[in-house]
DNA sequence: ATCACCATTTATCATATTAATACAGCGGCG
DNA sequence: CGCCGCTGTATTAATATGATAAATGGTGAT
């Protein structure tokens, strides 16, 4: 698959597990097990339990003191931005409370990206955005194409934004658009009116025209908003 | 100190010469020794080691392969925003393009944050803004309680906004801004001017004005972004 | 060119020792 | 009696050590 792989399977099981119930509360009011335990519920040696603590540690998510124990971290040390924690928090059942503000953050960041994106002005990077925006609207795509699409069109944005923490968000947007997307093209019909709106952000960009990219970038992300809002009420 | 730590004593020290090495570049183009060396190097058993490198891992920085060894990964691939990371990055000699970086990511983020805080509007987090406002402009501190204030004052803006990835970015603004205000304070004079431009933010957030708000914070952000490159430009 | 084997390095295992520290128990003292 | 400080002990993570397994690039035989 990729190049560069994570741990050992072992430890890999080791961390996603504890990682997912960590995330999922499971430990919120009590130390994890100590390490003898977890070993044997894993049937592993101590070594890469403690291997896989020593990860879950470097992601903020948990902290080990002698005679203590470990246990869960106070939430605002986890590292949230990172990809697994990120991916732990949205397979615990996405809250709609945690996609509006997934969809806030986005507000602030898009906009911005695209507007850096027209200062920085590589032509290449740029092509893509539209590129994307056209598969979006090509037929005879299937419902995974087109989000596939939709959401290399955000990434595009983001990386030729050029803007190395900008960058850094585009494993949030794409796990988080993936929901996003899901949840409200099942609220609007088709999805027409969206693709056009994403061609308007690309024209802009490709045009010079921050002013209006910026404008269409939030028209987007606010009619997201909206449609979360409106599928909270619902219930 | 903090009621959570962080590892053991000799893993933090290795992951912590490490970690600053790779930011450093230091095995750009070569593979990191082999596990054996490193333990030898740190006169360390191999088990904290292989601990050691397992947190770097977590973070994104390497990745280890059997018979090939451990290598940097691609800079993509790299936590920008995990505050271990982002220290290395800041610590191995500022850049002003970083500098830059991060400031321009703050003008996504700040105003954003500032009307988000006024949407939520929660009294005791609205006051603390003020409260840093105003011990920023009290006379008889000392330079670095200026700028303790200052970056309260920045940090409370953030978690008055009650979103979650927002407040997440705290680590990433209270380094760099330990950075980039010694830097642009080094370049203007007094910062009375700055304190006001502080105020006026605090003010628009206490009278619910998100607006002003909004444009209050970009102005300010807009002049650091100014010093910054017209520090780039002297060289 | 293909395939079997080898060498290297991480991955895992197993066990022992050390260090930190919460907690209980003891003794002193008001 | 009740409070305070000391001390010992048990618990648990931290570190050390050394061995075996698995993965895989390279090498040489066919």
């Amino acid at each position: 698959m990729t190049p560069f792989e994570n741990g050992g399977k072992v430890t890999a099981r080791i961390v996603e597990t504890l990682g997912r119930a960590i995330v999922a509360g499971e430990y919120a009011d009590r130390p994890l097990p100590i390490e003898a335990d977890i070993s044997e519920q894993f049937k592993a040696s101590r070594s890469v339990t403690r291997e896989a603590i020593k990860m879950l540690t470097a992601k903020g998510l948990i902290a080990s003191r002698p005679r203590l124990g470990t246990s869960v971290a106070p939430e605002r040390d986890w590292n949230f931005l990172d990809p697994d924690v990120l991916r732990w928090l949205l397979n615990r059942g996405l809250s709609l409370d945690l996609l509006a503000e997934f969809t806030a953050f986005r507000s602030a960041i898009e906009p911005q990206a695209a507007s850096l994106a027209i200062r920085r002005n590589d032509p290449a990077a740029i092509a893509r955005i539209g590129e994307a925006a056209e598969r979006m609207t090509k037929g005879g795509m299937s419902q995974e194409d087109a989000l596939q699409a939709d959401i290399d069109f955000h990434v595009a944005i983001l990386l030729a934004s050029g803007n190395r923490f900008m960058i850094q968000c585009r494993d949030l947007v794409e796990t988080a658009l993936r929901f996003s997307i899901r949840l409200t093209n099942r609220q609007k019909g088709v999805a027409t009116a969206d693709s056009d709106a994403h061609r308007a952000i690309a024209n802009a960009i490709a045009a010079g025209d921050a002013e209006r990219a910026v404008s269409a970038s939030r028209d987007l992300l606010n009619e997201a908003a909206a449609l979360i809002e409106q599928a909270r009420r619902a219930g």
